[in-house]
DNA sequence: GGACTGACTCGGT
DNA sequence: AACCGAGCCAGTC
């Protein structure tokens, strides 16, 4: 695998402000990375060094021996999670990119 | 070269 | 909501 792919993917998890997500698809998507497969295999080896836990699955549940731990992580940041607790409101988490700065007013989300 | 395994996703039951 | 199958692709054995 390219080493040059490697860098892009951590690159753009690196970008997600705190308090926005990105699914596995949209990172692949950014980083012109071949399938959203691939940026969770970049995760499993290098995803100590980036904020991993801003990346989701696309329905907005974390991977299954993430769960407990990624979303106190991100309610620690205010990423608005819904009522169940058990997944985060994509809707208004996720991070556009083509619209990088998060809403700059404290009411941020709601 | 298979076969199997994942921090995945989507469409169909 | 839950389960299934297909497509995906790098790694490992």
């Amino acid at each position: 695998m390219s080493e040059e792919l490697v860098e892009r993917v951590l690159s753009v998890i690196e970008q997600i402000p705190p308090g926005r997500v990105l699914s596995y698809g949209d990172v692949a998507e950014l980083a012109s990375a071949p399938t959203p497969r691939y940026v969770g295999q970049v995760l499993a080896w290098h995803g100590d060094a980036v904020p991993w836990w801003r990346v989701l699955r696309a329905d907005g549940t974390p991977a299954p021996h993430l769960r407990q731990r990624q979303l106190s992580l991100l309610r620690a940041e205010g990423t608005p999670v819904l009522p169940s607790g058990e997944a985060v409101d994509l809707r208004r988490a996720r991070w556009a990119a083509t619209t990088p700065d998060p809403p700059s007013q404290p009411g941020l989300f709601d």
